[in-house]
DNA sequence: TAATCATACATGACGTGTCATGTATACACA
DNA sequence: TGTGTATACATGACACGTCATGTATGATTA
């Protein structure tokens, strides 16, 4: 066949996206959390007092502004939102207290994730396959959400807000 | 930071999925398909009056089965189903003739992914990271998904149906 | 045969990714 | 100032992944 790696390679891709999603999902059931809601509350738990549009910026989704999603954090308590006094077009959002620590408690499960991920891969390893990775998503638009995330290993700083 | 690299690791199979997922999605909308339709077309191309059960066994989606998923392009005219005669609780579907003049749209639109990917990754990086990849995937639900379409390198045949 | 359980599928509900569109505010500039 | 354009966000629409539940059919067995 032709294209025999490629073909198995955008379908692998997909399958752990998706089972490593599904993995995510029951865990954070027991919260009450999607994982899209835990990676906002992870954004808003490194810097506070983001603009909805700026939030997007910080996730892997998302062309447009996440309001749905971030509405319901607010809706459940988790989060709070007041609008700018600068600019009166943009809310600028926080965790509660409730959000944070709804937040520590996220941190238990991602690391779950983390050490089941080590236990199937050495350091070696993922560092091989995050460098060949980066190669990829250079080409796209999330490359600047790795770089306002500080997710890619040499980054010293993430720049501008 | 503690579990920098996995990390990386799980945000940018997040990424790479979401990145390629959208373009496939603007690449096929001139077909007026969807990825996962597109998927199931693929499958049925493949192996033709499989029942919703095995089109399922077949994508790398759904614990249940995918009934709107196939309804819907049995509603657009590009797949034609029929109630199977020694159990009638299953029904078995295949491609209409529009449906296979699609699929060979799709094809060429996947060779043009196969082509972008090839144009980042040689063959050998290609081949290291399916290989780690099956690593993880071997421990999920998926990994009978790929032994029943061959998309695994060595597999001779993809056993029963 | 009748009762029970399992299976194949359909369907409704919910959250979400994506797109298109609408509304309020900010800004630029004549 | 007023007018047009850009921006931040909200909202509706659609398809999808996931789960729970319902319905028809098949299989088992008392």
């Amino acid at each position: 066949m032709h294209y025999q790696q490629e073909e198995q390679f955008r379908y692998q891709i997909l399958a752990m996206q998706r089972a490593g999603n599904r993995e995510l999902t029951v865990q954070l059931k027991e919260l009450d959390l999607t994982p899209s809601q835990a990676e906002v509350l992870t954004v808003l738990n490194e810097r506070s007092m983001l603009t909805l549009k700026e939030i997007g910026q910080h996730l892997i989704c998302e062309t447009g502004s996440p309001s749905r999603l971030v509405n319901t954090l607010v809706k459940n308590g988790l989060v709070e939102g007041k609008t700018d006094e600068q600019d009166k077009r943009a809310r600028r959002y926080r965790l509660s207290n409730q959000g944070r620590q709804k937040c520590t408690a996220v941190k238990q499960i991602e690391d779950r994730l983390y050490k089941h991920i080590q236990s199937i891969y050495t350091e070696e390893e993922l560092n091989i396959m995050n460098q060949l990775f980066t190669k990829y998503i250079e080409q796209t638009d999330f490359h600047s959400v790795f770089r306002k995330r500080s997710l890619h290993e040499g980054d010293p700083d993430s720049g501008e807000l």
